[in-house]
DNA sequence: GTTAAGAGCGAACGATCGTGCTAACTCAGG
DNA sequence: CCTGAGTTAGCACGATCGTTCGCTCTTAAC
Protein backbone atom coordinates (compact mmCIF):
# COMPACT_ATOMS: atom_id res chain seq x y z
CA UNK A 1 0.00 0.00 0.00
CA UNK A 2 2.51 2.32 0.80
CA UNK A 3 4.54 1.41 -2.06
CA UNK A 4 1.02 1.79 -4.12
CA UNK A 5 0.45 5.58 -2.96
CA UNK A 6 3.90 6.44 -3.83
CA UNK A 7 4.63 4.91 -7.42
CA UNK A 8 0.95 4.01 -7.87
CA UNK A 9 -0.96 1.28 -8.79
CA UNK A 10 0.26 0.16 -11.85
CA UNK A 11 3.95 0.36 -11.16
CA UNK A 12 3.72 -1.47 -7.52
CA UNK A 13 5.79 -4.37 -9.07
CA UNK A 14 5.65 -7.88 -7.59
CA UNK A 15 9.64 -7.71 -8.19
CA UNK A 16 10.08 -4.50 -6.37
CA UNK A 17 7.40 -5.70 -4.13
CA UNK A 18 9.06 -8.88 -3.08
CA UNK A 19 12.71 -7.18 -2.65
CA UNK A 20 11.10 -4.74 -0.25
CA UNK A 21 9.70 -7.52 1.53
CA UNK A 22 11.76 -9.54 1.70
CA UNK A 23 10.11 -13.03 -0.03
CA UNK A 24 11.50 -14.06 -3.44
CA UNK A 25 9.53 -12.94 -6.40
CA UNK A 26 7.99 -16.28 -7.32
CA UNK A 27 6.84 -16.75 -3.69
CA UNK A 28 5.11 -13.69 -3.70
CA UNK A 29 3.36 -14.22 -7.06
CA UNK A 30 2.31 -17.59 -5.97
CA UNK A 31 0.04 -15.88 -3.43
CA UNK A 32 -1.94 -13.30 -5.64
CA UNK A 33 -1.72 -15.85 -9.13
CA UNK A 34 -1.50 -12.31 -11.08
CA UNK A 35 -0.80 -8.85 -11.00
CA UNK A 36 -4.14 -7.37 -11.38
CA UNK A 37 -4.94 -9.41 -8.31
CA UNK A 38 -2.53 -8.13 -6.16
CA UNK A 39 -3.66 -4.67 -7.25
CA UNK A 40 -7.19 -5.93 -6.01
CA UNK A 41 -5.79 -7.30 -2.67
CA UNK A 42 -3.96 -4.27 -1.95
CA UNK A 43 -7.28 -1.90 -2.60
CA UNK A 44 -8.83 -4.41 -0.22
CA UNK A 45 -6.42 -3.66 2.52
CA UNK A 46 -6.30 -0.10 1.95
CA UNK A 47 -9.69 -0.24 2.74
CA UNK A 48 -9.94 -1.76 5.77
CA UNK A 49 -7.43 1.02 7.04
CA UNK A 50 -9.55 3.43 5.54
CA UNK A 51 -12.58 2.09 7.86
CA UNK A 52 -10.33 1.93 11.02
CA UNK A 53 -9.07 5.17 10.84
CA UNK A 54 -11.99 6.85 9.61
CA UNK A 55 -15.24 5.55 8.91
CA UNK A 56 -15.73 2.88 12.69
CA UNK A 57 -14.79 5.57 14.55
CA UNK A 58 -16.84 8.30 13.08
CA UNK A 59 -19.51 6.41 13.28
CA UNK A 60 -19.38 6.19 16.88
CA UNK A 61 -19.96 9.49 17.47
CA UNK A 62 -24.02 9.92 18.92
CA UNK A 63 -25.55 12.16 16.45
CA UNK A 64 -25.73 12.50 12.65
CA UNK A 65 -24.08 15.78 12.81
CA UNK A 66 -21.20 14.73 15.04
CA UNK A 67 -21.06 11.74 12.84
CA UNK A 68 -20.26 13.83 9.27
CA UNK A 69 -17.95 16.41 10.89
CA UNK A 70 -15.87 13.37 12.17
CA UNK A 71 -15.70 11.57 9.15
CA UNK A 72 -14.60 15.13 7.97
CA UNK A 73 -12.11 15.93 10.27
CA UNK A 74 -10.41 11.64 10.46
CA UNK A 75 -10.23 11.70 7.13
CA UNK A 76 -7.78 15.42 7.01
CA UNK A 77 -6.04 13.91 10.31
CA UNK A 78 -5.13 10.74 7.94
CA UNK A 79 -3.63 12.69 5.36
CA UNK A 80 -1.97 14.62 7.69
CA UNK A 81 -0.49 11.66 9.77
CA UNK A 82 0.59 10.53 6.41
CA UNK A 83 -1.03 6.94 7.02
CA UNK A 84 -0.06 6.48 3.62
CA UNK A 85 2.70 8.37 2.58
CA UNK A 86 1.32 9.08 -0.85
CA UNK A 87 -1.90 10.81 0.51
CA UNK A 88 -5.20 9.53 0.35
CA UNK A 89 -4.79 6.00 -1.23
CA UNK A 90 -7.97 6.08 -2.78
CA UNK A 91 -7.45 9.81 -4.36
CA UNK A 92 -4.27 8.32 -6.02
CA UNK A 93 -5.79 5.18 -7.41
CA UNK A 94 -8.90 7.14 -8.13
CA UNK A 95 -6.79 9.50 -10.60
CA UNK A 96 -4.45 6.68 -11.87
CA UNK A 97 -7.47 4.27 -12.74
CA UNK A 98 -10.13 6.26 -13.58
CA UNK A 99 -9.97 6.20 -17.40
CA UNK A 100 -8.66 2.76 -17.57
CA UNK A 101 -11.80 -0.01 -17.43
CA UNK A 102 -11.41 -3.11 -15.46
CA UNK A 103 -11.98 -4.73 -12.06
CA UNK A 104 -9.14 -2.45 -10.42
CA UNK A 105 -11.03 0.36 -11.79
CA UNK A 106 -14.52 -1.01 -10.70
CA UNK A 107 -12.96 -1.60 -7.02
CA UNK A 108 -12.01 2.23 -6.81
CA UNK A 109 -15.00 3.36 -8.16
CA UNK A 110 -16.93 1.04 -5.90
CA UNK A 111 -14.86 2.22 -2.51
CA UNK A 112 -15.80 5.82 -3.89
CA UNK A 113 -19.49 5.62 -4.18
CA UNK A 114 -19.74 3.59 -1.04
CA UNK A 115 -18.21 6.85 0.76
CA UNK A 116 -19.77 9.38 -0.50
CA UNK A 117 -23.06 7.51 0.27
CA UNK A 118 -21.90 7.38 3.58
CA UNK A 119 -21.44 11.12 3.80
CA UNK A 120 -24.67 11.67 2.24
CA UNK A 121 -26.96 9.11 4.66
CA UNK A 122 -26.02 11.07 7.56
CA UNK A 123 -25.88 14.16 5.86
CA UNK A 124 -29.52 13.41 5.37
CA UNK A 125 -29.72 12.08 8.85
CA UNK A 126 -28.84 15.75 10.13
CA UNK A 127 -31.29 17.42 7.92
CA UNK A 128 -33.93 15.53 9.60
CA UNK A 129 -32.81 17.04 12.69
CA UNK A 130 -32.87 20.48 11.32
CA UNK A 131 -29.31 20.57 12.02
CA UNK A 132 -28.64 21.29 8.31
CA UNK A 133 -29.69 23.39 5.57
CA UNK A 134 -31.81 21.67 2.59
CA UNK A 135 -30.38 22.09 0.03
CA UNK A 136 -29.67 17.95 -1.50
CA UNK A 137 -27.83 15.84 0.75
CA UNK A 138 -25.68 14.27 -2.39
CA UNK A 139 -25.43 18.09 -2.90
CA UNK A 140 -23.24 18.91 0.23
CA UNK A 141 -21.56 15.03 0.23
CA UNK A 142 -20.00 16.21 -3.11
CA UNK A 143 -18.89 19.81 -1.67
CA UNK A 144 -17.39 17.80 1.31
CA UNK A 145 -15.81 15.09 -0.14
CA UNK A 146 -14.81 17.62 -2.97
CA UNK A 147 -12.60 19.84 0.02
CA UNK A 148 -10.91 17.27 1.45
CA UNK A 149 -9.87 15.76 -1.55
CA UNK A 150 -8.44 19.29 -2.60
CA UNK A 151 -6.80 19.36 0.66
CA UNK A 152 -5.45 15.77 0.63
CA UNK A 153 -4.05 17.12 -3.04
CA UNK A 154 -2.24 20.69 -1.72
CA UNK A 155 -0.65 19.23 0.70
CA UNK A 156 1.15 16.05 -1.10
CA UNK A 157 1.78 18.23 -4.24
CA UNK A 158 3.24 21.50 -2.09
CA UNK A 159 2.95 20.39 1.25
CA UNK A 160 0.78 22.98 2.13
CA UNK A 161 -0.80 22.19 5.53
CA UNK A 162 -2.68 25.40 6.00
CA UNK A 163 -4.99 23.85 2.46
CA UNK A 164 -5.82 21.19 5.48
CA UNK A 165 -7.26 24.69 7.72
CA UNK A 166 -9.18 25.91 4.19
CA UNK A 167 -10.60 22.77 3.91
CA UNK A 168 -11.76 22.50 7.71
CA UNK A 169 -12.77 25.94 7.74
CA UNK A 170 -15.14 25.74 4.26
CA UNK A 171 -16.22 22.91 5.39
CA UNK A 172 -17.40 24.37 8.78
CA UNK A 173 -19.03 26.86 6.62
CA UNK A 174 -21.14 24.62 4.57
CA UNK A 175 -23.00 22.70 7.42
CA UNK A 176 -23.66 25.34 9.43
CA UNK A 177 -27.39 25.76 8.36
CA UNK A 178 -28.30 29.04 6.07
CA UNK A 179 -30.67 31.61 6.51
CA UNK A 180 -31.06 31.53 2.80
CA UNK A 181 -31.11 28.39 0.39
CA UNK A 182 -31.23 30.30 -2.56
CA UNK A 183 -29.33 28.77 -5.61
CA UNK A 184 -27.72 26.15 -3.24
CA UNK A 185 -30.00 23.36 -4.61
CA UNK A 186 -28.86 21.04 -7.63
CA UNK B 1 -1.06 14.02 -23.83
CA UNK B 2 -4.11 11.80 -25.22
CA UNK B 3 -1.90 9.04 -24.18
CA UNK B 4 -0.61 10.29 -20.59
CA UNK B 5 -3.97 11.42 -19.14
CA UNK B 6 -4.93 7.47 -19.87
CA UNK B 7 -2.24 5.86 -18.80
CA UNK B 8 -0.58 8.50 -16.88
CA UNK B 9 2.55 10.36 -17.48
CA UNK B 10 5.31 7.72 -16.53
CA UNK B 11 3.72 5.08 -18.42
CA UNK B 12 3.46 7.29 -21.75
CA UNK B 13 6.37 5.11 -22.99
CA UNK B 14 8.78 6.47 -26.04
CA UNK B 15 7.94 2.69 -27.85
CA UNK B 16 4.08 2.94 -27.99
CA UNK B 17 4.06 6.71 -28.23
CA UNK B 18 6.30 6.10 -31.30
CA UNK B 19 4.27 3.36 -32.57
CA UNK B 20 0.94 5.47 -32.28
CA UNK B 21 2.64 8.21 -34.20
CA UNK B 22 3.92 6.27 -36.90
CA UNK B 23 7.69 7.46 -36.25
CA UNK B 24 10.48 4.91 -34.96
CA UNK B 25 11.13 4.16 -31.56
CA UNK B 26 14.69 5.98 -31.81
CA UNK B 27 14.02 8.72 -33.90
CA UNK B 28 11.18 9.94 -31.40
CA UNK B 29 13.63 9.48 -28.53
CA UNK B 30 16.41 11.70 -31.04
CA UNK B 31 13.96 14.61 -30.72
CA UNK B 32 13.40 14.62 -26.24
CA UNK B 33 16.45 13.40 -25.35
CA UNK B 34 14.84 11.65 -22.30
CA UNK B 35 12.10 10.05 -21.24
CA UNK B 36 12.32 12.80 -18.48
CA UNK B 37 12.51 15.41 -21.31
CA UNK B 38 9.02 13.83 -23.26
CA UNK B 39 7.76 14.23 -20.17
CA UNK B 40 8.14 18.22 -19.72
CA UNK B 41 7.40 18.94 -22.92
CA UNK B 42 4.36 16.91 -23.14
CA UNK B 43 3.17 18.99 -19.73
CA UNK B 44 4.44 22.43 -21.50
CA UNK B 45 1.91 21.10 -24.36
CA UNK B 46 -0.76 19.99 -22.24
CA UNK B 47 -0.17 24.03 -20.29
CA UNK B 48 -0.39 25.64 -24.10
CA UNK B 49 -3.95 23.87 -24.15
CA UNK B 50 -5.17 24.52 -21.18
CA UNK B 51 -4.52 28.07 -21.85
CA UNK B 52 -5.62 28.65 -25.17
CA UNK B 53 -9.37 26.58 -24.05
CA UNK B 54 -9.66 27.78 -20.83
CA UNK B 55 -8.08 30.35 -19.68
CA UNK B 56 -7.13 33.19 -22.67
CA UNK B 57 -11.11 33.05 -23.37
CA UNK B 58 -11.88 33.53 -19.59
CA UNK B 59 -9.41 36.50 -19.44
CA UNK B 60 -10.76 38.08 -22.43
CA UNK B 61 -14.26 39.19 -20.36
CA UNK B 62 -14.75 42.26 -19.29
CA UNK B 63 -15.13 42.21 -15.16
CA UNK B 64 -13.39 40.27 -12.51
CA UNK B 65 -16.22 38.48 -11.56
CA UNK B 66 -17.48 37.03 -14.89
CA UNK B 67 -13.62 36.35 -15.50
CA UNK B 68 -13.80 34.15 -12.22
CA UNK B 69 -17.20 32.76 -13.70
CA UNK B 70 -16.44 31.81 -16.95
CA UNK B 71 -12.64 30.07 -15.62
CA UNK B 72 -14.83 27.64 -14.07
CA UNK B 73 -17.23 27.45 -16.41
CA UNK B 74 -14.59 26.83 -19.33
CA UNK B 75 -12.49 24.45 -17.20
CA UNK B 76 -16.13 22.13 -16.67
CA UNK B 77 -16.70 22.50 -20.49
CA UNK B 78 -13.10 21.14 -20.81
CA UNK B 79 -13.87 18.31 -18.77
CA UNK B 80 -16.79 17.49 -20.38
CA UNK B 81 -15.55 18.02 -23.75
CA UNK B 82 -12.78 15.48 -23.22
CA UNK B 83 -10.47 17.79 -24.50
CA UNK B 84 -7.92 15.30 -23.12
CA UNK B 85 -10.09 11.29 -22.59
CA UNK B 86 -8.41 10.74 -19.23
CA UNK B 87 -9.78 14.24 -17.73
CA UNK B 88 -7.99 17.44 -17.07
CA UNK B 89 -4.33 16.83 -17.51
CA UNK B 90 -3.12 18.53 -14.52
CA UNK B 91 -5.25 16.65 -11.99
CA UNK B 92 -3.88 13.13 -13.13
CA UNK B 93 -0.74 14.18 -13.51
CA UNK B 94 -0.68 16.03 -10.13
CA UNK B 95 -2.26 12.90 -8.34
CA UNK B 96 0.27 10.79 -9.98
CA UNK B 97 3.22 12.64 -9.40
CA UNK B 98 2.68 14.41 -6.10
CA UNK B 99 4.50 12.37 -4.13
CA UNK B 100 7.53 11.69 -6.53
CA UNK B 101 9.83 14.85 -6.40
CA UNK B 102 11.90 15.68 -9.34
CA UNK B 103 11.79 17.84 -12.41
CA UNK B 104 8.34 16.15 -13.16
CA UNK B 105 6.10 17.09 -9.61
CA UNK B 106 8.23 20.85 -10.37
CA UNK B 107 6.65 21.47 -13.46
CA UNK B 108 2.91 20.42 -12.42
CA UNK B 109 3.04 22.07 -8.77
CA UNK B 110 4.38 25.36 -10.90
CA UNK B 111 1.22 25.22 -13.25
CA UNK B 112 -0.97 24.47 -10.47
CA UNK B 113 0.37 27.13 -8.31
CA UNK B 114 -0.09 29.61 -11.35
CA UNK B 115 -3.90 28.27 -11.73
CA UNK B 116 -4.74 29.09 -7.98
CA UNK B 117 -3.06 32.63 -8.44
CA UNK B 118 -5.29 33.20 -11.37
CA UNK B 119 -8.07 32.17 -9.52
CA UNK B 120 -7.31 34.37 -6.86
CA UNK B 121 -6.43 37.28 -8.52
CA UNK B 122 -9.67 38.00 -10.45
CA UNK B 123 -11.84 36.65 -6.97
CA UNK B 124 -9.63 39.15 -4.81
CA UNK B 125 -10.39 42.24 -7.70
CA UNK B 126 -14.17 41.06 -7.45
CA UNK B 127 -13.85 41.59 -3.99
CA UNK B 128 -12.76 45.05 -4.38
CA UNK B 129 -15.47 45.90 -6.47
CA UNK B 130 -18.15 44.87 -4.05
CA UNK B 131 -19.01 41.50 -5.55
CA UNK B 132 -17.78 39.16 -3.66
CA UNK B 133 -18.13 38.48 0.02
CA UNK B 134 -15.10 39.41 1.48
CA UNK B 135 -13.46 35.99 2.91
CA UNK B 136 -9.74 35.82 1.99
CA UNK B 137 -9.14 35.58 -1.81
CA UNK B 138 -6.76 32.42 -1.40
CA UNK B 139 -9.53 30.67 0.40
CA UNK B 140 -12.68 31.53 -2.21
CA UNK B 141 -9.70 30.24 -4.67
CA UNK B 142 -9.41 26.76 -2.96
CA UNK B 143 -12.85 26.13 -2.49
CA UNK B 144 -13.74 26.37 -6.38
CA UNK B 145 -10.70 24.62 -7.75
CA UNK B 146 -11.89 21.87 -5.26
CA UNK B 147 -15.16 22.06 -6.59
CA UNK B 148 -13.85 21.70 -10.59
CA UNK B 149 -11.58 18.73 -9.97
CA UNK B 150 -14.28 16.87 -7.73
CA UNK B 151 -16.53 17.09 -10.59
CA UNK B 152 -13.45 16.17 -12.98
CA UNK B 153 -12.68 13.14 -10.88
CA UNK B 154 -16.60 12.28 -10.82
CA UNK B 155 -17.29 12.30 -13.86
CA UNK B 156 -13.70 10.67 -15.18
CA UNK B 157 -14.30 7.82 -12.55
CA UNK B 158 -18.10 7.16 -12.87
CA UNK B 159 -19.05 8.80 -16.17
CA UNK B 160 -21.16 11.54 -13.80
CA UNK B 161 -22.42 14.01 -16.12
CA UNK B 162 -24.67 15.30 -12.79
CA UNK B 163 -21.30 16.33 -10.69
CA UNK B 164 -20.49 18.80 -13.28
CA UNK B 165 -23.63 20.53 -12.37
CA UNK B 166 -23.48 19.82 -8.90
CA UNK B 167 -20.01 21.98 -9.27
CA UNK B 168 -21.93 24.67 -11.35
CA UNK B 169 -24.79 25.13 -8.48
CA UNK B 170 -22.04 25.11 -5.89
CA UNK B 171 -19.40 27.57 -7.60
CA UNK B 172 -22.46 29.72 -7.83
CA UNK B 173 -23.70 29.67 -4.43
CA UNK B 174 -20.20 30.49 -3.23
CA UNK B 175 -19.76 33.46 -5.45
CA UNK B 176 -22.96 35.26 -4.62
CA UNK B 177 -22.46 37.80 -2.08
CA UNK B 178 -23.20 36.32 1.22
CA UNK B 179 -25.29 38.61 4.12
CA UNK B 180 -23.37 37.21 6.66
CA UNK B 181 -19.45 35.81 6.75
CA UNK B 182 -19.07 34.68 9.78
CA UNK B 183 -16.91 31.63 10.33
CA UNK B 184 -16.11 32.20 6.32
CA UNK B 185 -12.77 33.58 7.21
CA UNK B 186 -9.06 31.05 6.81
C1' DG C 1 31.12 19.14 -56.22
C1' DT C 2 32.27 18.49 -51.63
C1' DT C 3 31.23 18.66 -47.06
C1' DA C 4 29.01 19.18 -42.59
C1' DA C 5 24.92 18.87 -39.97
C1' DG C 6 20.96 17.05 -38.78
C1' DA C 7 16.75 13.83 -39.06
C1' DG C 8 15.21 9.38 -39.01
C1' DC C 9 15.81 4.42 -39.13
C1' DG C 10 16.86 -0.57 -37.64
C1' DA C 11 19.22 -3.24 -34.45
C1' DA C 12 20.81 -4.19 -30.19
C1' DC C 13 22.16 -3.41 -25.11
C1' DG C 14 20.97 -4.43 -20.20
C1' DA C 15 17.31 -4.09 -17.09
C1' DT C 16 12.91 -5.10 -15.45
C1' DC C 17 8.36 -6.54 -16.10
C1' DG C 18 4.53 -10.45 -15.41
C1' DT C 19 4.29 -15.16 -15.60
C1' DG C 20 5.13 -20.03 -15.85
C1' DC C 21 7.69 -24.53 -14.44
C1' DT C 22 10.02 -27.49 -11.28
C1' DA C 23 12.07 -28.88 -7.16
C1' DA C 24 12.73 -28.53 -2.11
C1' DC C 25 10.70 -27.94 2.08
C1' DT C 26 6.96 -28.17 6.07
C1' DC C 27 3.47 -30.57 8.18
C1' DA C 28 -1.09 -32.82 9.24
C1' DG C 29 -3.74 -37.34 8.47
C1' DG C 30 -3.53 -42.05 7.58
C1' DC D 1 6.58 -44.26 7.62
C1' DC D 2 4.09 -42.65 3.86
C1' DT D 3 1.44 -39.42 1.48
C1' DG D 4 -0.53 -35.25 -0.22
C1' DA D 5 -1.41 -30.50 0.14
C1' DG D 6 0.52 -26.04 0.56
C1' DT D 7 4.39 -22.66 0.78
C1' DT D 8 8.62 -20.92 -0.97
C1' DA D 9 12.73 -20.71 -3.95
C1' DG D 10 15.37 -20.86 -8.38
C1' DC D 11 15.39 -20.33 -13.02
C1' DA D 12 13.92 -19.11 -17.52
C1' DC D 13 10.50 -17.34 -20.97
C1' DG D 14 8.98 -13.52 -23.87
C1' DA D 15 7.81 -8.79 -23.78
C1' DT D 16 8.75 -4.16 -23.00
C1' DC D 17 11.31 -0.55 -20.99
C1' DG D 18 14.95 3.56 -21.72
C1' DT D 19 18.99 4.12 -24.10
C1' DT D 20 22.93 3.78 -27.42
C1' DC D 21 25.05 2.95 -31.75
C1' DG D 22 25.83 3.16 -36.60
C1' DC D 23 23.88 3.75 -40.88
C1' DT D 24 21.26 6.21 -44.61
C1' DC D 25 19.12 9.96 -46.27
C1' DT D 26 18.11 15.16 -47.01
C1' DT D 27 19.60 19.74 -47.15
C1' DA D 28 22.28 23.86 -47.11
C1' DA D 29 27.00 26.21 -47.22
C1' DC D 30 31.08 26.65 -49.15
Amino acid sequence: MRLATVEGLERLSIGRLAEESGVSKSGLFAHFRSKERLQVATIEAAREIFVREIIAPALAALGPRERVEQLCERFLSYVERLVFPGGCFFAVAAAEVGARPGPVRERIAKYQRQWMQLLELNIAEAQATGLLDDAPASQIAFECNALLIAANTAFILHGDRTALDRARCAIRARLRPRVENAGTRA
